[in-house]
DNA sequence: TATTGTTATACTCTATAACTATA
DNA sequence: TATAGTTATAGAGTATAACAATA
């Protein structure tokens, strides 16, 4: 109890960076009018394609009711339209708009950039023990938190 | 832009961390009756001891307003008391019950279990490279975050 | 009968603004 | 006049339940 695990203090990192880390992601899409559920939706229909919201909730993990929402908001400021379904008549197809392709592409590069500032030159072997150390944890994590979803 | 820059491998892994520590925290928290900002308020008071809201509001960077709801959800599910202030009329002295310091010891000790779960054995030199990439990266992104909030 | 998406209702976190009681 | 905390109002994310239209 006195001395400090070392698993204890890689731990309290691992907190840090995630609030902080949360934080900027956060601040970063306030600037493009957007919040971090928003832009998971738009997320799942850049690597998707048009979706209808059922598979949106399932996609997202989340409530009808809550992609209606979601839309509903996406829609108002511009970013998805609803289209009708062709086939299914109940269902509506849900797309982004071109800005909210180009803003998708913007949040691409920008990923690249906050990559390469935050882990860019580390010095020999840095990057390649902390990637290690990142799997190894992953490994660990997944099933941990994979168990309470179901 | 074909080679995966190990930069991006990184930042993917530190994202995929995020995402898994939170919903952990989420679920283990809710398991509780608590969420995290209420927790987050706990934590202060844990720490600080009995507080006015006032100090609880700039402890979390938070509206007074918000508090005043932090505390009445709080209060509700027997976590906190609201006492009067010796010596300043207008304020109040938000104290953990003793339930709580007993959620806040069984917190703590789910961290101590966490960390040996994730980092506990991991090979040599894994958990030391790992705190050190951990140590790099934050070491820059903190000025990062600091900046937006100012 | 089952499915898609909506309205109805409710809870939590968050904010600003106006107001009360006290300093 | 300034400060502590409240009420009033509002928006976002989340949920369940009831309901309409369609399959």
């Amino acid at each position: 109890m006195e001395t400090p695990a070392p698993e204890i203090a890689a731990l309290d990192r691992l907190m840090e960076l995630t609030v902080l880390l949360g934080e900027d992601m956060t601040t970063s899409l306030a600037a493009l009018g957007l919040t971090t559920s928003r832009t998971h939706l738009l997320w799942v229909l850049h690597h998707g394609g048009p979706s209808t919201q059922r598979a949106l909730a399932d996609a997202l993990s989340v409530s009808a009711r809550n992609v209606t929402g979601l839309v509903d908001g996406l829609e108002a400021t511009g970013f998805v339209t609803r289209e009708p379904h062709p086939g299914d008549r109940r269902a509506t197809l849900v797309t982004l708009t071109p800005r909210a392709v180009e803003v998708v592409a913007q949040m691409v590069q920008g990923q690249q950039e906050l990559a390469s500032q935050l882990c860019g030159g580390l010095g020999p072997g840095v990057l390649e023990g902390l990637v290690a150390g990142l799997d190894a944890v992953l490994e660990r994590l997944r099933p941990l938190v994979a168990g309470a979803g179901s």
